[in-house]
DNA sequence: CAAATGACGGTGC
DNA sequence: GGCACCGCCATTT
């Protein structure tokens, strides 16, 4: 276990990202306090066991896009979670000005 | 111990 | 607006 602080941080920030709205890697990582640590973030969820409940797919890459290679379960399964939250996909990606946890007016 | 990998980000053209 | 290269960190081989 090595007390892994940083990793509970993480899904604390992902479960707290609102529903209908999306996170990048790199925003998750800024509010744990690591600005550069976006890639521990992807690495991290990865780890992740299935039964985690965790809404990892409210985390999407900075291009606002999934992080999956299109055609794979997870990206379908991803988007359509997304989609079923009211996030509309648009040619495989979304609007941050929309969806992303910057709030603005 | 060093090199390679990965659910990434930012800047340049 | 899209494509390409470099940089970042932690974990794995």
């Amino acid at each position: 276990m090595q007390t892994a602080p940083l990793n509970e941080l993480i899904w604390q920030i992902v479960a707290s990202i609102p529903e209908g709205k999306v996170a990048t890697y790199g925003q998750i990582a800024t509010l744990a306090g690591y600005p550069n640590h976006a890639r521990y973030v992807g690495t991290t969820l990865k780890k992740l066991p299935k039964d985690t409940g965790l809404p990892w797919h409210r985390v999407v890459n900075a291009r606002g896009e999934s992080s999956f290679p299109k055609g794979s379960d997870a990206y379908k399964r991803q988007m359509e979670r997304l989609e079923a939250e009211g996030v509309i996909f648009r040619n495989g990606r979304l609007s941050f000005s929309r969806y992303g946890i910057e709030q603005r007016p």
